[in-house]
DNA sequence: CGCCGTCGTTCGGCTGTACCGAACGGCGTT
DNA sequence: AACGCCGTTCGGTACAGCCGAACGACGGCG
C-alpha cells in the first residue's frame, strides 16, 4: 500500500480548494519535507491557540516520535513556536518573515499600497490586490476601508476564478479557449446560490465584464458579500492581476454601483501604469492569445 | 535592498540572534527538514529574481539533484516559485499565505492595526508594533506614516534589544540580572557609532526609559535614523511586546521627542488596555522579579 | 486511593529513502 | 568545434528517518 495509510478523512472538511498537493510532488520529491510542509499547513488552518503534538501526529498520520521531531526542526527555525503550557504548536515568527519578505519579493505588492489605501478611503470598502497565479487570482495585498467588516481570506491563497470578482477579471482577459480549460481543470464549484456553475453563462457574463471594464461578484462566492474588480497588466501587456473591493450587499444601492466600478477600474489602470503596461481597453470580439 | 549574504562556505554569519539553528536542534531533528528550511532563508534572503539551482546546491552544500529534489517538494506547497525562463527560485504565495495567518493567530495583530494607523497619522512616521520573543523584539505589523520613507527592516525578524527603541523598552521592564544575562547572550554589538556597547551604560539608559516611560534610539541601529517606543502589557501583567515609531533625525527637532514620546507611550498603554493589562505605571527602583 | 486515559519524551533497531555521482541534452561563449 | 555551465534523469548504497515500545507525569473517574 501507498506510504500513507489511509487516514485522510476526518478533518479537513473545510479546506474548498485543495487539489490535495500531498504526496503529488512528482517523482522527485523528499518525503520527510513533504510531510513537514503538511504539518505548517494543518498548524496554519488550526485554531489561534495551536495544536497538540498527538493533534498533528494524527492529523499527518505519522507516529508520535517522528512528529516530535518534525515539529522540533521546524520550531528550530522559527517555523513554529511551542507556546506553552502543555506545549502546543502554532506557526511562529519566521512565517511572518518569509510572509513580509515574499511580498516584498513581488513588485506589485509595494508599488499598489498607496493606490489600495487611496482606494479603500474613497469607497469605505475593504480593497485588495491580487496577482494571476496559472489564471488564479491570489491576493498579496490588503488594506481594509475605514469601519468595513473584517473578511476573514487570507492573503496567498489561490481563490476561484469563477467566484471572484478579482478572477472574473482576469478570466475576461482570456479567449474562450482558455477559460473553457481553466473551467474544466477546476470545476466551476458552487458556494452560493448565486454562483454562476456553467461555463456558458460564465462567458456570457465575461463579456459583460469587457463592456463594462469592471467585473461584479453578487454574492456568488458567499451569501451577502459583493464586490467589484478589475484587471491589471504587465509591461508585457500580459494580465498581471487585479485589484478588487468588497463589501456587505446591503450597503451598496444599485445606483452606485457603476460608480464605484468606475474608480476600481481607474484604480486598476493606475497600477498597470506603473508598471509600465497598457491601460484598459474594451477588448470586446477582438480577444486574443 | 536586503542585505546581500555573500554566501559559499562561511555564510550565514549575518544573523545577529542566531544561535546559528543549522543542525543544532537539539537531538531529535529531521536533516532533510532543517535543509529545506535553511534553503528558503537563502531564498528569503536572495534578490528578488530568484536563485538558480547551482546556487541553492552551492549553498546548502549538497549536490544538485537533492537540491533539486527539495526544492521541488517546496514548490509543490507553493512554498517556493520557479520563476521561468532558466528555473530560478523566489519564494512562493504559500509563504505569504502562512504570514498572513501567522499573524492573525498572534492575538496582537489584528487589534493593534487601528492604533498604529492612528499613530502614524499622527507623528507622520512609521509606526510599527514588537512582540517580545525571549526578550527580543519581533516587529509584526508595521503602518507606514504618510510620506514616511521605506525602512526595510522584514517583519517577524528579532532585532538588538540593546539598539532599538522597542528592545530597550522591553528591557527596561525586566531586573537588572535579567538584563545582563541577556547581554551576555547576545553580545551588545555595535550597529552605529552611538549604539550603547556596555553594559553599565545600558542599565544607566534604561533608568532615564522608565523614569520617561518610553524608550529612545538616537542613531543608535542605523545612521539617521531615529526611533521612540513604548512597552505594552498582557494581561497577567508581564511585558508583552511595545510599539515604535521611525523617523529620519533630521526631521526631528529636539522640542518635539517629548510630545512624540509621550504619543507613543499613549498608544502603547491604550493596546494594553485592550489586552486586559495594566497601563504603564514608572517602576523606579521597585523592579523586582 | 488506585485505575485508566492521555500527554510529551526517550531510545534502539530495522527498513526504506534520501543522498550522491555519473551521465545526458541543451545553451551561450571562447 | 570544443568548452563551460545549466537543469534534469537514473541507479546503487549507506545512512537517517521512521516506528513501536516504554517511561514519568498529569488529570479525571469510579
Amino acid at each position: 500500500m501507498p506510504p500513507h495509510a489511509g487516514n485522510r478523512d476526518a478533518d479537513n472538511t473545510d479546506v474548498e480548494s485543495a487539489p490535495a498537493p500531498e504526496d503529488a510532488a512528482g517523482r522527485y520529491t523528499v518525503r520527510s519535507v513533504a510531510r513537514a510542509m503538511r504539518l505548517v499547513q494543518i498548524v496554519a488552518d488550526g485554531p489561534a491557540e495551536g495544536l497538540s503534538l498527538s493533534d498533528l501526529a494524527r492529523a499527518i498520520g505519522t507516529s508520535k516520535s517522528t512528529t516530535l521531531a518534525l515539529a522540533r526542526t521546524l520550531a528550530a527555525f522559527g517555523m513554529l513556536r511551542d507556546s506553552k503550557p502543555g506545549p502546543r504548536y502554532a506557526l511562529g515568527t519566521a512565517a511572518i518573515r518569509l510572509g513580509d519578505i515574499a511580498r516584498g519579493q513581488l513588485p506589485l505588492g509595494e508599488l499598489s499600497r498607496p493606490l489600495l489605501t487611496e482606494l479603500a478611503d474613497l469607497t469605505k470598502m475593504t480593497s485588495r490586490l491580487a496577482i494571476c497565479d496559472d489564471g488564479f487570482p491570489v491576493f498579496i495585498e490588503r488594506v481594509d476601508g475605514p469601519g468595513s467588516v473584517r473578511f476573514h481570506t487570507p492573503l496567498g491563497q489561490r481563490e476561484m476564478p469563477h467566484a471572484s470578482a478579482a478572477g472574473k477579471a482576469i478570466l475576461a482577459t482570456m479567449t474562450e479557449q482558455q477559460v473553457r480549460e481553466l473551467c474544466a481543470l477546476t470545476g466551476l464549484r458552487r458556494r452560493t446560490s448565486h454562483t454562476i456553475t456553467d461555463v456558458d453563462s460564465l462567458l456570457a457574463n465575461l463579456k459583460l465584464v469587457r463592456r463594462n471594464g469592471f467585473a461584479i461578484d453578487d454574492e456568488e462566492d458567499a451569501e451577502g458579500i459583493f464586490c467589484l474588480g478589475a484587471a491589471i497588466f504587465g509591461h508585457d501587456g500580459a494580465v498581471a492581476g487585479a485589484v478588487s473591493v468588497t463589501g456587505i450587499k446591503g450597503d451598496l444601492p444599485a445606483w452606485r454601483i457603476n460608480e464605484l466600478g468606475q474608480a476600481v477600474r481607474h484604480a486598476a489602470d493606475r497600477v498597470s501604469e506603473i508598471l509600465g503596461g497598457p491601460r484598459y481597453s474594451d477588448p470586446s470580439g477582438s480577444d486574443s492569445a
